[in-house]
DNA sequence: GCGCGGGCGGCGAACGTTCGCCTAAGAACG
DNA sequence: CGTTCTTAGGCGAACGTTCGCCGCCCGCGC
């Protein structure tokens, strides 16, 4: 099965008539060895098929050159998006990232970091939205390795690196205000959560400045799924049937609301204006196109990542909190092209 | 920003008074140690908060627990799942895993096996489709590693485990038959893939059964999305009006096939019928929803992982190949529901 | 012709483990 | 009371690196 024994520095070394320390040295581009050496030792490491061995280097170093990313459900397509920027950043900084995921309500949370404390991570990476109320996992990180997060976290020790979800609520409400209406519903997403609140809080924001009051019996949750917000819409329209328009907290429930419309005989916009939030791929193709607002996800897992590696590199633990500006696209959903 | 330097075996040994070694045996639940020495050096280990370095013990095991997940874009809503499923069934196996993606068009390849490598993975499971055709790559992984793939590699030492695309084709297919439609048109994915060859042959397969013939001017390319199955269902109706059901290789594809036909004015199910293939969340919530074909993505990645585990445990390098099966679901899309 | 400096490369140690072998007691036994 | 067995635990080595120090030898300058 292996078919030649795993290739050492030592191996490389005797093909070379040298020293292993002295062949390290070269393979690693310092110390002072003649060309006519440095070109033997390469020529015996290329030959041979000479693979450093990160794991022994890693030891003397005391640092692996490797971020833990401890995310929820990958399958989450916005959580699969700041991954790949995370990976990607990560990536062009020489950087390994090894994963694991806790389950939805936090299964494998007690072993996700020992894991990564085990494989002495150089730094941590989360984006488990389950993990906000987590104190334990913030007693562990607090002041003992670099952590970005995309979530809150509590505790002081750990960055935050995310979207302007304020922004964003404001940004899709203010849009409706804009488009007359003046009864506007709200689908949101799982309650508590800090997007969702931040969500909120500018949704309401944009209200008042439209000299509207927030109305309690005008938010209804839609728990993040399209059946949820199916089943929210239909609710809202039974006890408010004059709304004319719904900022759905993210794209997926303004599926569920444009599909609950069309059920109840509400035609979109002219009957009701939707607007949604995330920007997934989806949206451009919903019947009709959705109006939403872009939240920059691959942007913010590369940004999390940059600002991970810079701590590290830094040994700095300013635990700052980034937010990336976010901007609305309208589309046919609400009104205008 | 260390609060008590890193606490090594070493340092459990001298709190409790006794030799590394056996504090390592004690550690490891082996070694002939008296109940009262146990109990102290497990004391000890737990008062200073004592992880054990997993670098350390894979120099000297020769094996780090490690798999390595070369994957295209994350972003891919049945990549996620696989990866998910995958990386579900390696920590439930006590592994881990260290992921790269590489870029559409192979970019990145060179770097992601070398980075494997040097973290001295156990294992490779590949997901990247733009890979099939990487000879380099079937070369480096022959017999070098175990490896299993998710889609076909040239050269020999490769297991594969998918899911039966060709039963997928068939399937989507008969049930479009079994409606009584005779000119059932197909939008397939990249051309030159193995999934979209597989998918192809169901459905020529599926024609052949029926004393149908193969008609090239019925098949179109949609390049795997959106927009691309919009155009290709434009110019199959402009070429073929009588077209009366139409076959979408993925159910992205398929919603743009939704909304093409809903531009050109063709009522679904009645105008024409969609069958998509995939099962992705959004099926069961187009308009009318989408009779689709289920590949349990979860499932492949758990299995390829099981696949993968198992040889490396038994050392064996017998490159199976597994296909898992996939099943209809009739919906709204087809006339039945 | 002698001393000295510098380029080249060797060598020991350390990183944190696991593993197998060895030994010093104490227990059991005749 | 001496011999052997067993048991608890020590010890050295190895895994594959990096790093700093040291010594050799050659060449140059006086």
């Amino acid at each position: 099965m292996k078919p030649a024994r795993r290739v050492s520095v030592k191996d490389v070394a005797a093909q070379s008539g040298v020293s292993f320390q002295t062949t390290s040295k070269v393979l690693n581009g310092g110390g002072s060895v003649s060309d006519v050496t440095r070109a033997r030792i390469l020529q015996a490491a290329s030959d041979l098929g000479y693979v450093p061995n990160l794991q022994a280097r890693s030891l003397v170093m005391q640092r692996t050159r490797t971020i833990g990313l401890i995310a929820g459900d990958f399958s989450d397509p916005n959580l699969s998006r700041f991954i790949s920027g995370a990976e990607q950043e990560a990536r062009r900084q020489g950087y390994s990232v090894i994963i694991t995921s806790v389950g939805r309500e936090g299964s494998g949370t007690e072993y996700a970091l020992p894991a990564m404390m085990e494989r002495r991570v150089d730094g941590i990476l989360l984006a488990a939205p389950q993990m906000e109320e987590d104190l334990a996992l913030a007693h562990v990180l607090d002041r003992t390795m670099p952590v970005v997060s995309l979530h809150h976290v509590p505790g002081e020790g750990v960055a935050t690196v995310g979207s302007d979800d304020e922004l964003a609520g404001l940004l899709a409400t203010r849009h409706l205000v804009a488009g007359g209406h003046r009864t506007i519903a709200t689908v949101i997403g799982g309650r508590g959560r800090q997007t969702t609140e931040s969500r909120l809080r500018g949704y309401r924001r944009a209200l008042e400045e439209a000299g509207l009051k927030f109305d309690e019996d005008l938010a209804e949750d839609g728990r993040g799924e399209i059946a949820g917000a199916q089943a929210a819409t239909v609710r809202l329209f039974e006890r408010r049937p004059e709304i004319t328009a719904v900022f759905a907290q993210n794209d997926t429930m303004a599926i569920g609301v444009l599909s609950a419309l069309q059920r109840i005989g509400k035609p979109v916009p002219d009957g009701c204006a939707v607007v949604g939030c995330d920007d997934i791929d989806m949206a451009a193709y919903t019947e009709p196109p959705l109006t939403t607002v872009h939240i920059p996800f691959y942007e913010t897992g590369a940004e999390a990542m940059r600002l991970l590696l810079n701590m590290i590199a830094t040994g700095s633990l300013v635990p700052r909190k980034v937010l990336l500006p976010v901007h609305l696209i309208p589309r046919g959903s609400s009104g205008r092209a």
